[in-house]
DNA sequence: TATGCTATTATCGTTTTTCAATAATTTTTA
DNA sequence: TAAAAATTATTGAAAAACGATAATAGCATA
């Protein structure tokens, strides 16, 4: 499972979803959904914009955690 | 810039693009479009897989270059 | 040289998903 | 309580992944 971790480098950088939404370029609908883990994918441009202006690194925002087996 | 430095942790695992393209159930042809940065964008399921069987995290995969400015 | 094997590149068609636009609802905050 | 912010859902268009496939390149080794 692929977790979404830009609430927590959003509040690392004290700003708001509508912020940054304008900043990156995109609808704050679609950034909601990339930040509550529904999206299925991202864009480079995207992920790049992000990491631009929050100042980071994709592996602050994306992570890789194991699946429990079942 | 999202830059993909796929062969780095390939060669850290050694294991070539033919073996894992089929541990991630790619094919080779896109595996490769993947890792010589001519992707767009990535499928959560796709980074899950890599992750997955090269045991690491999306930031060893994925790295924000900033772009000199012209 | 010749022969495999691996990797890359390209094209086509299908499927998936982003994303904008929009509206309704919920949550938070002043 | 009222306003602002955030979430959720829907629709449609555009973008891109991806499979399948084939051609080509690179690189060993016999």
């Amino acid at each position: 499972m692929i977790r979404v971790n830009l609430d927590v480098v959003m509040a690392k950088k004290h700003i708001g979803a509508k912020e940054l939404a304008e900043r990156i370029d995109l609808t704050p609908a679609n950034l909601s959904i990339l930040k509550n883990n529904r999206a299925k994918a991202i864009r480079f441009t995207t992920l790049e914009a992000l990491c631009r202006e929050l100042d980071c690194q994709p592996g602050d925002i994306l992570e890789y955690v194991p699946e429990e087996e079942g």
